[in-house]
RNA sequence: GGAGAGAUGGCUGAGUGGCCGAAAGCAGUGGUUUGCUAAACCGCCGUACCGCCAAAAGCGGUACCGAGGGUUCGAAUCCCUCUCUCUCCGCCA
């Protein structure tokens, strides 16, 4: 893992070479993810950065190499005096240069945190999401349904889902699940999972508290602490999503080429304090706290990141589509990219009550950005080592499939069918009444 | 929570101020020998960054012995702080 002089891990998100190869093609990214980034002066302060590396090590080198010829010299000869005297120079001018490097080190690792990764030429360009491509459709359209409503709107709801309780236990957005809202989370993450595990991802089960580097890794710190909940002893976060510890598992480590592709699957809690969206979908189950999720995590190798970036797309589809949902799939625009993501996926669900669509899936690859962050590379036959690239996408998250469940398959009589697939664990085939 | 021990390369483990990026062994890898396997012998075998080169190959340089700071001309080695791990006791799902 690379660190800094300072001490933290040096951030390098974009890969520095392209920095300095093809500015522009870095320039035209800031612009089309109208990023807030100012290229010259990071391309300026890598500049100072490796002015002041290669006098440092210039002196160095000098250095030792008089360290070396003194050792041959005997302790306390007036040559031996005379060459510590030299030395005494040449040591606070080192000291002088380093305390120099230092600060353009750390003006460096600043500004290389603010670059956006790069869209993939795939990605349509445009400044917000109406430019987002509608990919594919799928499933009935119940638009016209005349006795759909809202899932917070259905009477027998709050003896399953209990939003008040919820408020009196912890606060608003953490919802109790009792009976067959319970059982219902329970039957849908388990249908998650078998169908990851099916798909040859191995399941994994990891702390749902992270610390400051793995959340750095990811890209939660050091700029959406506002997003997570933190521990009163300080050091630790509650992960917003499974992609932070699972991304994380090979944090530091050189991957066999062979391994590739490593696919994982995790079904955690998530939480996020979402500060700021106050009053922004709060009704139901659409914005929560703490939610369920299973989470598809992959590092594969970068000639085969926009495949597996297909079929990780695939993998999160054929969920709903098995629960038989009405969804449609969006591909981003630029300016709906996330800064790490290179392109983006992401599912959307028909809530036939709500009249409006869900979120439940994003896919993204990442290229090597996480992964250059975190350390994360392989070594290929040739023996050159390069970062992996990282993808993940939900496979699914919970409350709003609920949602989409609850809203799409209510019945004229009030009652709910609940999807054939979920049946081994859910064991009845309505819900309510 | 109390007491003690420790942190060196993929692993084991030497190394108490300069010739130490670091012995040795194991693992790995290339080769020689051998009818095959095994063994033996020889070589190679950390990561990151910077530079030269159009680029790769290659070559050169610097840093890294848990992290940060200090002493010193010079620190794996001496001093301080922190983190983590292990052992024993207590407590506990």
């Amino acid at each position: 893992m690379p660190r800094s002089r300072t001490g933290f891990y040096i951030l390098y998100m974009i890969d520095p070479k392209v920095l300095r190869d093809d500015p522009q093609r870095v320039r035209t990214a800031i612009r089309d993810k109208g990023s807030d980034c100012d290229l010259d002066a990071v391309v300026e302060a890598d500049r100072v950065r490796r002015a002041g590396l290669r006098e440092v090590e210039r002196l160095r080198s000098r250095q030792k190499a008089a360290n070396g010829e003194m050792a041959a010299l005997a302790k306390g000869s007036p040559e031996f005096r005379e060459k510590v005297a030299e030395m005494k120079r040449l040591s606070s001018e080192v000291k002088e240069k380093e305390v120099a490097l230092r600060d353009a080190e750390a003006v460096w690792d600043a500004a290389i945190l603010t670059v956006p990764n790069l869209p993939h030429e795939s990605v349509p360009v445009a400044p917000d999401p109406s430019g987002n491509h509608v990919f594919s459709t799928w499933g009935e359209d119940r638009k016209d349904c005349p006795y759909a409503r809202p899932h917070y709107e259905i009477p027998w709801l709050e003896e399953r889902i209990d939003f008040p309780r919820g408020v009196k236990v912890t606060g608003a957005g953490f919802p109790i699940y009792r009976g067959e809202g319970a059982r219902m989370v329970r039957a849908l993450v388990q249908f998650f999972l078998r169908e990851a595990i099916a798909k040859g991802y191995e399941e994994i089960h990891p702390p749902l508290f992270v610390n400051e580097e793995s959340a750095t890794a990811t890209g939660q710190l050091p700029d959406k602490e506002g997003q997570m909940y933190q521990t009163v002893e300080g050091s630790l976060y509650a992960i917003p999503t499974a992609e932070v510890p699972v991304t994380n598992f090979f944090r530091d480590e050189i991957l066999p080429e062979a391994s590739l592709p490593l696919k994982m699957a995790a079904y955690t809690p998530c939480f996020r304090r979402e500060a700021g969206s106050y009053g922004k979908d709060v009704r139901g189950l659409n914005r929560l706290h703490q939610f369920d999720k299973v989470e598809l995590v992959k590092w594969v190798h970068p000639a085969r990141g926009y495949d597996e970036l297909e079929s990780l797309r695939d993998d999160a589809e054929q969920l709903v589509r098995k629960l038989g949902l009405p969804y449609r799939v969006l591909l981003m625009c630029t300016g709906d990219l996330g800064f790490a993501q290179s392109k983006k996926y992401d599912i959307e669900v028909w809530a036939a009550g709500q009249r409006r669509w869900l979120e439940v899936s994003s896919c993204s690859n990442f290229e090597g950005f996480q992964a250059r962050r975190a350390g994360i590379r392989f070594r290929d036959e040739k023996g050159n080592i390069e970062p992996v690239h990282t993808l993940n996408g939900s496979g699914l998250a919970v409350p709003r499939i609920l949602a989409a469940i609850l809203e799409n398959n209510l019945r004229e009589d009030g009652t709910v069918r609940v999807p054939d697939v979920l049946r081994p664990w859910f064991e009845k085939d309505t819900v309510g009444g």
